[in-house]
DNA sequence: ATGCATGAGGA
DNA sequence: CCTCATGCATA
């Protein structure tokens, strides 16, 4: 059943159906939309990262060249990974094929993220491009034998994945909505009272400033984004409708 | 699909 | 130490 496409691409998901549909067991009922963006560090001390982005007017929805809008970035995503199912790849296969045709290898992790916007403005708009080709060369069928090449396994190994338990996670969510960004001192303390490892407190705030800083944040509420205080925000003129995730 | 992790680059 | 791009491992 590992299909034996023209490209000679294999999949490599454990136990997943091959039919770019992967499922687990659980109804995936999580669905967030809105675009916010460009959201600024109100810090005081060295915030300073900027996702703007320049709406270009003038011409329609189309390739690159200049910089997408959210807008557009969404869309796209969202044809993307149609046309990807359409043609049976799974997000695996794309990043494979991203490294055979331009030498930058992506995981299956990041097609997916990709896909979702889940990565930061400036992400999304470098990996547009490599992805829109890919989707010509990928329907034009044009023939890419190509070769595979992997990229060397390092020498180390890797910490296993500590799992934070669930009543913890919430105790560091509280946190986090304080303070963001905790000092070193801070974290050691919080890190003590949890009983975890300081290194696994510091990256788990990294991780988690991240996220506040994908296209499509967590839960629904953006720090720093106070449209309160009278001032309504108008509708956000984004079209009904969202899959329910693949 | 997502959680925790790595590492390069920057102050 | 942080941010940022990225991915292994796992749910």
């Amino acid at each position: 059943m590992a299909s034996t496409n023209g490209q000679g691409l294999i999949y490599s998901q454990p136990s997943f159906t091959v039919n770019g549909m992967i499922n687990p067991g659980s109804g995936q009922g999580m669905h967030h939309h809105g675009l916010r963006e460009a959201h600024e560090d109100h810090h005081g001390d060295h915030g300073h990262q900027q996702q703007s982005q320049q709406q270009q007017q003038g011409h329609h929805d189309h390739s690159d060249e200049d910089t997408p809008t959210s807008d557009d970035l969404e869309q796209f995503a969202k044809q993307f990974k149609q046309r990807r199912i359409k043609l049976g790849f799974t997000q695996a296969d794309v990043g494979l094929a991203l490294g055979t045709l331009y030498g930058n290898v992506f995981s299956q992790t990041t097609i997916c993220r990709f896909e979702a916007l889940q990565l930061s403005f400036k992400n999304m708009c470098k990996l547009k491009p490599l992805l829109n080709k890919w989707l010509e060369e990928a329907d034009s069928s044009s023939g890419s034998p190509t070769s595979i090449d992997k990229i060397a396994a390092q020498g180390r190994k890797r910490k296993k994945r500590t799992s934070i338990e669930v009543s913890v996670k919430g105790a560091l969510e509280s946190h986090f909505l304080k303070c963001p960004k905790p000092s070193a001192q801070e974290i050691t303390s919080l890190a003590d009272s949890l009983q975890l490892e300081k290194e696994v407190v510091r990256v788990w705030f990294c991780n988690r400033r991240q996220k506040e800083k994908r296209m499509t944040p967590p839960g629904g509420t953006i720090p720093g984004a106070e449209d309160v205080y009278g001032a309504s925000r108008d509708t956000p003129p984004h079209h009904g409708v969202q899959t329910p995730v693949q």
